[in-house]
DNA sequence: CATAATGTTTAAGA
DNA sequence: GTCTTAAACATTAT
């Protein structure tokens, strides 16, 4: 699931701990942690849950000043609030416990996500080497990147330490909707061409958070609920085609998405 | 049973 | 140095 619109409804979950102290905390798998359980529960448990912000595909929850519960989702993660009550949801590897006895649950299936901990959130940001959020990126921006890359442009878009947020996923459905071949070269798009990916990498991310990141509520104009080798494409009928970018499976139209002129 | 899957990292090849 | 590919990670779903 978690692509940036994935995480920024995790973002809106997250948000109903807001202003809430952590009790304790339960470590289910220990495999998603990059610290230790102890430096976990030291760093969390007693502390309130001041605010939540996202860069791309990381989420944090911030506890101090300028400290946070930093989670990454990998493939298969997902953020659950629940009310005092609920039982835990299966694959649930972090459980956090709160005073008022409602729990927040990390969930990962296939344990690829990591939890870890910030004492600096800007400082982790620039370790990590995460590019600016896209949806924060200004156009001015996004075009010199564009123009500096030697890469294919499904490979550009996915590139976190260019541009931080946008996955397999999306980065067919904002290529799709520019009407460009995910191996045409970064660099070589034209200026429209270039401000119209701009355009449509925000139209196409706005939306899907809008639309609660569920691809069954997309717009039927969209690639992601046809996308599967075979199937025809909403545009122009095409037959929707598989090819491997950056070791990824990319769908798209080769009838409709050519960019020459 | 074999295969693919929304991500990242690392090593190796071009 | 740049970019791409393959493998590994760990597990579920088809």
């Amino acid at each position: 699931m978690p692509e940036l619109p994935d995480v920024e409804i995790f973002k809106k979950e997250a948000g109903k701990a807001k202003n809430a102290k952590v009790k304790s905390t339960e470590v289910k798998g220990t495999k998603v942690l990059n610290v230790s359980q102890s430096e976990l529960k030291s760093f969390l448990e007693d502390k309130k849950i001041e605010d939540i912000s996202r860069r791309g595909k990381h989420l944090f929850l911030k506890v101090g000043k300028n400290q946070a519960l930093v989670m990454h989702f990998g493939m298969t993660g997902e953020l659950q609030y629940a009310k005092n009550g609920d039982n835990a949801p299966d694959y649930a590897q972090c459980v956090f416990n709160m005073e008022n006895e409602d729990a927040l649950y990390y969930i990962s299936k296939r344990k690829l996500g990591r939890i870890d901990v910030a004492e600096d959130i800007d400082e982790y940001i620039k370790k990590s080497g995460l590019g600016p959020d896209a949806m924060q990126i200004s156009k001015e921006e996004f075009l010199e990147k564009l123009k500096n890359s030697n890469s294919g442009i499904k490979s550009f878009l996915m590139d976190q330490s260019l541009i931080s947020g946008i996955g397999n996923i999306y980065s067919d459905e904002i290529l799709f909707q520019s009407k460009l071949n995910p191996r045409f070269k970064a660099k070589k798009l034209s200026s429209q061409q270039a401000e119209e990916l701009y355009d449509q990498m925000m139209h196409v991310l706005e939306t899907a958070i809008e639309k609660q990141a569920d691809v069954s509520r997309f717009p039927d104009s969209f690639l992601l609920p046809h996308r599967k080798e075979g199937n025809k494409c909403p545009r122009c009928n095409g037959e929707i085609q598989k090819i491997s970018v950056s070791g990824r499976t990319g769908y798209y139209c080769p009838d409709c998405q050519q960019s020459n002129q």
